[in-house]
DNA sequence: TAGATTGTTAATCGATTAACAATC
DNA sequence: TAGATTGTTAATCGATTAACAATC
């Protein structure tokens, strides 16, 4: 084992790096430092040495990183190397929204799976996709599988869905509900929930 | 002022307390303790009570907090007790997807225009909004006084969306578009974006 | 009164930042 | 070589948790 504990702050930041290094790349960039990523990112250079630092020696003194390096780096840690199948359940406004991220996203990183329980949904084509019966969960985490989940029903049907999604052998969880789900703790749940957003934004506002 | 400086890890823990809150007045729970609130928000007691204490004394010794005056005292610190109107620029699908969570979220805050710059959008209908050209922006700013932003575009056009916000007097802002906004250091900015959250999931699982 | 629970101080824990030797 | 920048240790800063007197 490379990594003593790594801290939930530092992973979130890993995604960040990796955007903007992608986004040198495209300007065709090759070399960066600790202290432009950070102006540009708008954190603190040793931050992003020491985040960096945990899992491994990727840079040059006196030179900095090479961005297709670090790239690969990045996504290595972040498992964005390997195919990652994820389910999204709740195929309304939100959910299909979503599910065209697809495009945009990691190409490693897919929504391969549609689900709801209402009635009228299934069968429908949302993008590439066919909506499912939630009862075809479990089958499909298997026959595909799915390790993450994506929660866009309403509240009150979201601690069904993760219950659901757990029982199927789904590893992590990105929730749009508003609620705080119970989940095993071996379970990483990720709550991005807009009224929360928004609510503690007004804190700020006027 | 009664707040010292409150740090915003306090601050995105209110809204969280608020609607567990709500939750415990639509059962007709009259009381609860910062115990009770801590098992079912998966929170430290300690941590619930001090983040209250910042802003008074709301509870009492020996008995716990009356859910409808915390409602209340929360919604009066997060400043959603006043009428908060917000811009949405972007009408693609998850801004369509967004200003429909107009219906659940609080009364007080609420989505009252929607913005685009492509032709082909503009004259639609989002639920009971016109999409209105971008250029709009500021006098709808002026003329509704909005206080908030929400950007659903592109990645590409996030920033110009963010500087054309900034200009027209909005003083806060929801970003789902993945980049790292540079707006002035008083303009608070949430970062909202999918693909950031499923890379750092992608860490945990397997 | 005895039991419960707050508000708050003190202790702990963890994360961020500064500083600098190593080195390209 | 001189200048730049990493990796890493030490210092700082801030946030969380424990503990407990006050009190309902």
């Amino acid at each position: 084992m490379k990594t003593p504990k790594i801290s939930e702050a530092v992973i979130r930041r890993l995604p960040v790096y990796l955007r903007y290094l992608q986004h040198l790349r495209d300007l065709n960039i090759t070399t960066v430092s600790s202290h432009e990523l950070g102006q540009n990112l708008d954190m603190n250079p040793a931050q992003i040495r020491k985040d960096l630092a945990y899992f491994g020696e990727f840079g040059r003194k006196g030179i900095g990183y090479d961005v297709q390096y670090l790239i690969e780096k990045i996504k290595q840690i972040l498992k964005l190397d390997r195919r990652l199948n994820v389910a999204l359940v709740g195929a309304g406004n939100l959910g299909t929204a979503l599910s065209n991220y697809n495009r945009y996203t990691n190409e490693k990183l897919k929504i391969v799976a549609i689900f709801d329980s209402f009635e009228e949904k299934i069968g429908t084509q949302v993008g590439t996709l066919e909506v499912l019966p939630i009862e075809l969960l479990p089958k499909m985490v298997k026959e595909l599988d799915i390790k993450m989940g994506i929660i866009t029903v309403p509240a009150t049907e979201a601690q069904k869905v993760a219950d659901q999604m757990v029982d199927a052998g789904i590893k992590g969880i990105l929730n749009f509900a508003p609620v705080i789900l119970k989940v095993p703790l071996d379970i990483p749940v990720r709550n991005a929930d807009v009224t929360t957003e928004l609510e503690s934004l007004a804190y700020y506002v006027d």
